[in-house]
RNA sequence: GCUCCGGUAGCUCAGUUGGAUAGAGCAACGGCCUUCUAAGCCGUAGGUCAUGGGUUCGAGCCCCGUCCGGAGUACCA
């Protein structure tokens, strides 16, 4: 039990026995005492006065003096106000760093066979394209997450669903049907995601000067969208795909086995993966059959044009369609196939969407559609949602090639710290390919720390003009921070010097317990970023945690101290916070390295 | 129109279930490399927490109104 825990029941036994009162326990709030006052951990006791009838400072006097007598820990406590500020001893700090310096896992919990199983679908890509920023905030806060609910003693299933059907990839393939050429990754050199991005954009562009054509020649613009000749084009070659036409299957998963070669490289770059891939031309089958379910039961209803719709407006919302007049599945369906396949195919305790809140209104939706199908699990679905990224000049879009690229971004993040690691010249001697390891473990840390340390569900922004900082509050700060404790670590194993254990009665000093006070607090922050399901969490933490030290290990020299048991006690110290950097840096999906 | 989300320093962002004098980084300015890695450290400056009310011992946080920005409201995904 940490000590924050042990004082708010005693203070709750200190209420009852001197005001014979008893009160819920929420009404304790324990904190870390701010630095400008002197104590270690403060009770707020403005919520007590109800229950002490007296003055602030009488009620925090009284209950002060209750836990300096019954509380061992409890050294000396100061009343200001209505904050009761209360002195810990060092021993019980001391406690604290060696239990977190001897214990492997510290902060992690391990998950066992009969651990809720919670399966996550993230990163969910179109296959007409090549990813995008806004597709590596998916992705990295999907990992992430997955690694995060793991240290909180889930088992996670990570998932993946793939948009490879639908009218969008039939533009990319009329456009290479059209103009390509015959072209393909191998003669053209390139990715094969961003080849057939390339045809997608293309597509649109041609398919604009047709609007604006057919505009001039006097025609309204809704009318002009519908009746482009390439529109129409593309919508036959959905039907001949749905028809199973081979030749458009051919080339249909021609293409789309290049976009999965891509995928794969942009997928390893960033360092995710998946156990289960689903794909959207498996599971919309599915989803039709249970529409049509739900039909006969009486749960949907057909208009007479054929389209299947839901009535929500008991929920609040309004009607929505699932099948089109034609028959084929929208969106929704696929999700309610896909829904209940993976619910077959796993025993699934949680299910999380990772996906961007311009869906928040589609997985409202799916919710109560699943629950209407029956399924018991459609109203526990939990839709992680996240902001997008937006550029200086508004939002990304592909069409328009507005975006910025997965790969090129990242290629760019590592010229930037092949760059500045050359200027600074620290890795001299190092082989070549460590030296790149390097590099790209510094990029992707800088790349993902900038993602990653936002909260999720707010908006960010990202300008390509200024690149991403290496200074500061950045991934590379923290991983320079850690190096250099690895290097401390190695010159005290140079010298000699081994690790004792803690004397558990050495005096520490104010720096030293502020440093322990955080490292403390990393098993609750883990906790807590599970239940908000916040990779900012642990990213602030981490950076609050590296700065502390590093002040520290700027005002206090640890190799040269003379006292063999202040020398001890720093070492230990260095090494759990470098325990804490590999940990929180592993659950946002970050890498280390021991020198830079 | 309706629904949802956001607005904190010049810029990008933190700010624990409402707690003490609202914090970082970047940019600016001034210091610190003969000492465990200067991708660092210290200092200066920078705020009407969009705005007006309300709730209470206490509001950046909760409630109502207003303004600004974004998203959704498709037989797109």
């Amino acid at each position: 039990m940490t000590i924050d825990l042990i004082l708010r029941d005693k203070v709750l036994e200190a209420v009852e026995n001197l005001y014979q009162q008893k009160m819920p326990a929420e009404t304790v709030q324990v904190q870390i005492t701010r630095k400008e006052f002197e104590g270690d951990l403060t009770v707020v006791v403005f919520p007590f006065l109800r229950f002490s009838k007296k003055s602030p400072e009488q009620t925090a006097e009284e209950i002060g003096n209750y836990l300096l007598q019954n509380v061992s820990e409890v050294n000396a406590f100061n009343v200001v106000k209505g904050f009761l500020n209360i002195r810990i001893s060092s021993s019980y700090w001391l406690s604290v760093l060696n239990s977190a310096h001897t214990n492997p896992d510290f902060g992690i919990k391990k998950h066992g066979g009969n651990s809720p199983v919670v399966m996550i679908e993230y990163s969910s890509p179109n296959t007409n394209k090549p990813l995008h920023l806004g597709h590596i905030r998916n992705n990295l806060l999907g990992y992430s997450l997955c690694e995060i609910l793991k240290a909180n003693g889930n088992r996670v299933v990570k998932t993946n669903i793939v948009n490879d059907r639908g009218i969008h990839i039939c533009k990319s393939m009329l456009a290479w049907q059209k103009w390509g050429n015959g072209e393909t990754p191998q003669s053209s050199g390139m990715k094969g995601d961003h080849l057939v991005g390339k045809y997608y954009v293309l597509f649109d562009r041609e398919y604009k000067k047709e609007i604006a054509d057919l505009i001039a020649d006097g025609m309204n613009s809704d009318e002009a969208e519908q009746s482009a000749p390439l529109i129409i084009e593309a919508r036959e070659l959905l039907r001949k795909w749905e028809n199973k036409d081979p030749e458009t299957i051919g080339l249909w998963k021609t293409m789309n086995s290049w976009v999965y070669e891509g995928f794969d490289v942009t997928y390893k770059k960033l360092g995710v993966d998946f156990d289960k891939i689903y794909y959207e031309s498996d599971t919309y089958i599915v989803g039709r059959d249970e529409v049509l379910r739900g039909l006969d039961e009486g749960i949907f209803y057909q208009k007479d044009d054929g389209s299947v719709w839901a009535d929500l407006t008991a929920d609040g919302l309004d009607h929505k369609i699932l099948l089109r007049s034609d028959g084929t599945s929208v969106y929704m369906t696929q999700d309610i196939g896909t829904a209940k396949k993976r619910f077959n195919d796993y025993t699934i305790d949680k299910m999380i969407y990772v996906v961007g809140n311009e869906q928040n209104y589609h997985f409202q939706v799916l919710s109560i559609l699943l629950d209407k199908l029956g399924f018991e699990w459609g109203k526990g679905l939990h839709h992680f949602s996240y902001g997008m990224v937006e550029l200086p000049n508004g939002k990304m879009k592909s069409r328009e090639g507005t975006v910025v690229d997965a790969d090129d971004l990242i290629g760019e993040m590592v010229q930037v710290a092949r760059k500045t690691s050359e200027e600074l010249g620290k890795l001299e001697g190092l082989p070549e390919h460590e030296a790149e390891e390097t590099f790209r473990t510094i990029a992707l840390g800088a790349l993902k720390y900038f993602i990653l340390k936002v909260d999720p569900k707010k908006n960010m922004l990202f300008n390509p003009e200024e690149s991403i900082d290496f200074n500061g509050n950045t991934g590379p700060f923290i991983l320079y921070t850690y190096a250099r404790i690895c290097s401390v670590l190695r010159k005290a194993a140079e010298q000699g010097i081994e690790f004792q254990p803690l004397d558990m009665n050495i005096e520490t000093t104010e720096k030293e317990q502020e440093l322990i006070k955080k490292i403390a607090q990393f098993e609750h922050v883990v906790e807590e970023a599970g239940i908000m399901y916040s990779p900012a969490l642990i990213a602030n933490y981490v950076y609050d945690i590296v700065k502390e030290f590093n002040q520290f290990y700027h005002d206090f020299s640890i190799l040269k101290e003379e006292n063999e048991q202040v020398r001890n006690l720093r070492l230990v110290l260095a090494e759990t916070i470098a325990k804490i950097i590999r940990s929180g840096m592993k659950l946002l999906g970050i890498g280390v390295v021991d020198r830079m």
